[in-house]
DNA sequence: CGTTTGGTTGAAAGCGATCAAGCGAGGTGG
DNA sequence: CCACCTCGCTTGATCGCTTTCAACCAAACG
């Protein structure tokens, strides 16, 4: 059984509304909306939220959708830095740069609030908890960066995509989706930049994933059968003592 | 000419104050020591400001010295992840977990400020401008580490190194040192750590820029000859068009 | 001094990149 | 509806850079 046009519509329209709260929950919402104008912003599959170099004016929460932050430099090398769905508060990068230093790209049709920056600054001031909150925020995002990049360091080129995978698996549970079956949002391209490697071996190293029974995987459909291999191979495991 | 033993503490001991203010500045300091008790806190090359679980209690910020970051994973693969040094805040990426999330060592023998985090977070209600400071802070260390990832995901191992070196020479300007003339704090390893390269492959490409005429190096020592050629290697260079 | 530690260099191996070909799904236009 | 085209994915063969393994050297230290 192979999986039509059909089905990856289906499963994309599959989008409950997740049992456990995003990293931003609603009552932040709720607080800020109090305090300014929280705008609904759709973008296309394509389209870019922000581009490098655009004024920096907003701080974005993604409601809906699936996201790629690409780094750029000037000489032209570019790399994906990171993927963002629902509850990931995005932009926070760009603060006190003037401007986006990243791009941000819409994976497939999505749903962003955005924040505009200085009512959220403002906003601080009158709720500490929300001070507390943005800081927090900004602290997990270095240490999830600086986690890929022990992962990316470290590991073989095979152990970076069953960490990126279980890294997937874990995301989707934590929105309550199934952490064992998911669609790739993202090309083999996207995954290899991420982790920098080039798509032939992403591709090779999902087949071999495959082949050791740990996963099944078509195109962008992925099965997980084994998440304690995975994990291992992720550097996640339970440590041996 | 050689360097002996008596160089590397003479140029050790040559730390002036520097011309340019640190990211810190001192009306910042000024203004939290009347909010809260800054410990200065002196730690010996190799000593440990803080472990990887330890409690997080306090921030801190470098006075003197230098000082190298490590991530650590379960199953024992380490990271350097950055090194510090005067004016540097360091810290914060713990914030809001409750334990540090890294290692911070001494290379070499550092006084650091200690700032309580719980008084930190009371000062920033007090001071919206030092709550402004920190988050910029924040975001500054997410862009810092993008583009590393970006340089590690996309430099060769020569290109890495050229990158490192460009990074300390324009560290040391900052700091009011010189770029064109220093001693590297840290050893091959080290380095190597930092850049995902192994310490022998560093020093073949350290000896490479040295063949290409870039720099000069005799194991720590570093002469810059050709700040533009790094620069260039580094993807640093003028973009042409 | 002898020992240890860190750095350098060479030779060989291994892994991921590169180059190339082929495949399958999806979309387009006849 | 089908032929064709395109794009993303897969797989194979080869190349080359980085790692690995090993030896050696210089400086620091006791």
């Amino acid at each position: 059984m192979s999986v039509t046009a059909r089905d990856f519509a289906v499963l994309a329209s599959m989008t409950p509304e997740p049992t456990t709260r995003p990293r931003l929950d609603d009552v932040d919402i709720d607080k800020l909306r109090q305090h300014m104008m929280v705008i609904r912003r759709k973008v296309q599959a394509g389209q870019y939220v922000y581009r490098a170099g655009q004024p920096f004016h907003a701080l974005y929460l993604v409601h809906a959708g699936f996201l790629k932050s690409c780094e750029l430099a000037r000489d032209g090398r570019e790399q994906v830095t990171g993927f963002r769905m629902r509850g990931d508060l995005v932009g926070v990068e760009s603060i006190g740069l003037g401007q986006y230093s990243c791009d941000l790209v819409a994976l497939e049709d999505s749903e962003l609030w955005e924040l505009p920056y200085p009512p959220v600054l403002l906003a601080c001031r009158e709720l500490p908890e929300l001070q507390a909150r943005l800081t927090t925020a900004l602290a997990e995002e270095i240490r999830r960066d600086r986690l890929w990049m022990l992962s990316l360091g470290t590991l073989s080129a095979e152990r970076r995509v069953a960490a990126f995978l279980f890294d997937v698996a874990q995301r989707h549970a934590t929105l309550g989706f199934s952490p064992r079956h998911f669609i790739l949002r993202m090309g083999r391209a996207d995954m290899g930049s991420f982790l920098a490697l080039k798509h032939e071996t992403v591709t090779r190293a999902l087949s071999r994933l495959a082949e050791l029974g740990y996963i099944t995987v078509q195109r962008r459909e992925v099965r997980v059968l084994d998440t304690a291999a995975l994990a291992r191979l992720a550097g996640q495991g339970e440590a041996i003592h």
